[in-house]
DNA sequence: TCTTAACTTGCTTGTTGCAAACAAGTAAAT
DNA sequence: ATTTACTTGTTTGCAACAAGCAAGTTAAGA
């Protein structure tokens, strides 16, 4: 029993008892999500396979809201992150089209933690003002990257200067959401969903003309 | 109370008696969904609000699930009809054209019932085999439609013959797919959602070139 | 500085309210 | 009379919250 944790010889701060107890809830939180979706992930069940008591996950989070928001900030952080790192100092076309390979990289992976953040964004549709901002913010975030890229691709020469640059923004990120939904819906068909990363690729390539 | 319906004098047949209660458990459910989303809408309420009992919802569908899907069939086959109906016996660019127009009147226009049957599309990627098998059924019959457009106008020569007709076509509706979510999440930009529809018909001139 | 008492915070258990699901009954049509 | 529409009773399970227990933290008095 002692031997279960590495890091268990007494003694923990308090500090480090919620931020394992919180890591070890997230985690199971994405494997219930995953298995079972939304609906049917329950606190009770978060909190004992985290190894808790039935009643730590509703205390921590307050509500499944607050628990859903968690990890769409847990997740959404990181991987905002990651897709940056991606494109790193690419600018135009070529940043877009290396974020789109990095989210079919990522998409194709199977990453338990981005399936359920995806399944969570699909939630934020239902009337919880709570989640619904958080995901709007996520949004906000990825459509103003998006953006910058067209920019920067405008100032370095490679797209011409009067493309709408929030317009096209906003479609790429519209059809990463549709391409998400039949990814989500249909995981087996992954070849569809390379394909129409593909497409989006073209898309692109068409509606951010060169100079 | 004898006056509360119009057909209510007495010696109703057993079939019109269901049809009647389908129609206002039906309309209960849709004003509900709207109101409150789907996880809050409760079968105790949809048969109340229909005037029925707290449990007649729960006796005619079954489930939840089973009321949903009964909503996805009775409103989505109504409604792939009417965007037949506006493409009418165009072909090619124009009638993919002419269906987006008639996606966007719709949704700008609003309908209960097209806000309800959208909701419970993306509540479809919960785990309810039930559900996402409607789904399904009817995300194919409306790739299946986009794709005879496409063909049509390869036929009358107006389109290239060498496009990947269901490639494209899969595009088309992800496409609808990412809109929609935006309407659903943030229903007061319709100004985005018309230029998000505007952009998706300029997509698909580029993605259907002429011979 | 050690001890220990007061407190603060993490976590658990008890309880309530409510919805889904189903069973068993009543009323209306055939 | 029997089938079919609908209602009412009951069970089960979860979210939400309240109240308690236990572990960690701070500080006063030696």
């Amino acid at each position: 029993m002692s031997a279960t944790l590495a890091t268990d010889t007494l003694k923990r701060t308090q500090a480090e008892r919620t931020a394992e107890s919180d890591m070890r809830m997230l985690a199971a939180a994405i494997s219930l999500l995953v298995e079972k979706g939304t609906e049917r992930t329950t606190l009770k069940e978060v909190g004992e396979r985290a190894g808790y008591s039935r009643g730590l996950a509703s205390y921590r989070f307050g509500s499944k809201a607050g628990l859903f928001s968690f990890i769409i900030r847990a997740v959404g952080e990181d991987w905002l992150d990651e897709l940056q790192r991606a494109v790193k100092s690419k600018v135009g076309v070529e940043a877009i089209h290396a974020a789109t390979d990095a989210h079919y990289h990522f998409v194709s992976e199977s990453a338990d933690s981005i399936r359920a953040f995806y399944l969570l964004w699909f939630d934020s549709i239902g009337p919880d003002p709570d989640l619904r901002d958080v995901i709007t913010k996520v949004h906000e975030r990825r459509s103003t990257d998006v953006a910058n890229w067209i920019r920067a691709g405008i100032q370095a020469g490679t797209i011409k200067s009067d493309v709408p640059v929030e317009v096209v923004a906003e479609q790429f990120c519209t059809s990463i959401i549709g391409i998400v939904y039949q990814w989500l819906a249909t995981p087996e068909e992954i070849e569809k969903i390379h394909k129409l990363h593909e497409g989006l690729k073209t898309q692109m390539l068409m509606a951010l003309p060169a100079n």
